[in-house]
DNA sequence: GTATATTAACTAGAGCTTTGATGAAAATTT
DNA sequence: AAATTTTCATCAAAGCTCTAGTTAATATAC
């Protein structure tokens, strides 16, 4: 990836990050270093909205909750699955998604059965119901996700897949 | 903001982004812009691997929850203030902030006084412990975060804190 | 001056997260 | 074949998240 290197010049944040700045150097002392610390600052603040606005206008008017969504997708994703293979893909533990599969089982979006092949494992798998539901979600997430991808231009917003990209792929140096 | 257009090109993503790309053209048909969304799903999966890695190595050893350390570095930032001003700062509800709040001031890591003008209101204020603690998680947390930054060349790190700049300051289009 | 409305903080209940423990089944070792 | 180890799924306990509702105190309206 290559940047116009004249485009890698200083810029304000807002306010609050400035006062965040100001604690960061009260508890590191005023030579540190806290670059990375401000961007993780505002990469956390800006997830944090867009998270909460997901919840607000895509999940929970449909009645269930982001963990629940994201594994419904990735049973569309990769097909009926074990729950230790949705917690591998899913980043989380397997107490966790054995928890949002209770609760999507009890809203019967979700049904579980053993496996003929190996009887330790379950087979996940979405029901009718929940794939139904996994549509409407998913169309009102992806038109709240236009919403945001909007605050910046397209060229912008290939920078900012290629930056995501980068951290997801490569290794730290 | 400007950049380098020729950079604009685009590039790969990982086998699971692939797969997620082939199930939401499932969900939403092959016509569908999932552009947005694939980024939301990156943005996502990135973040969720920074948190676990400053949960896991910075947090948990120091027997601090996420929630805790930005409660304690929000009244390091903007000084002793009422448990409502720290929910609106970190975007959180106050019933949150109470519940958190609660398991700090169990470890002796923060006061509640009530406020002599106001006796609605709370001062929360961080003890000498809280204080020193904070101090060690901070700069536990500030090396992990510096250790993400490496994976993006200095360039790579000024554009992504303008994109975040950009999406947490500009309204949407 | 009394009634209403607003504000601050908290609790209650449901859900997801973690680590750690448990039980059962499969794989491995001896 | 028998004993050990590993794997899979689940539960338990502690903590944070949310919405909704409560209590207390302040502000405003009549």
């Amino acid at each position: 990836m290559t940047f116009d290197e004249s485009a890698a010049r200083p810029t304000r944040g807002d306010a609050f990050e400035a006062t965040a700045a100001e604690a960061a150097h009260a508890l590191l002392g005023p030579e540190a270093d806290i670059f990375a610390t401000m961007l993780s600052f505002n990469l956390f603040r800006a997830v944090n909205q867009l998270q909460r606005d997901l919840e607000t206008n895509a999940y929970r008017p449909n009645g269930i909750s982001a963990a629940a969504f994201s594994i419904m997708f990735m049973i569309k994703t990769v097909g009926p699955t074990s729950p230790s293979k949705l917690a591998t893909l899913l980043s989380t533990s397997t107490a966790s998604t054995s928890s949002a599969l209770n609760t999507l089982e009890k809203y019967g979006y979700i049904t579980r059965r053993s496996d003929a092949e190996d009887s330790r494992r379950v087979i996940v798998e979405l029901t009718t119901a929940g794939d139904e539901k996994l549509i409407g979600v998913f169309a009102a997430a992806t038109e709240r996700e236009s919403l945001w991808a909007s605050r910046l231009t397209g060229t912008e917003n290939v920078m900012f897949m290629e930056l995501l990209r980068a951290l997801l792929q490569r290794r730290p140096a």
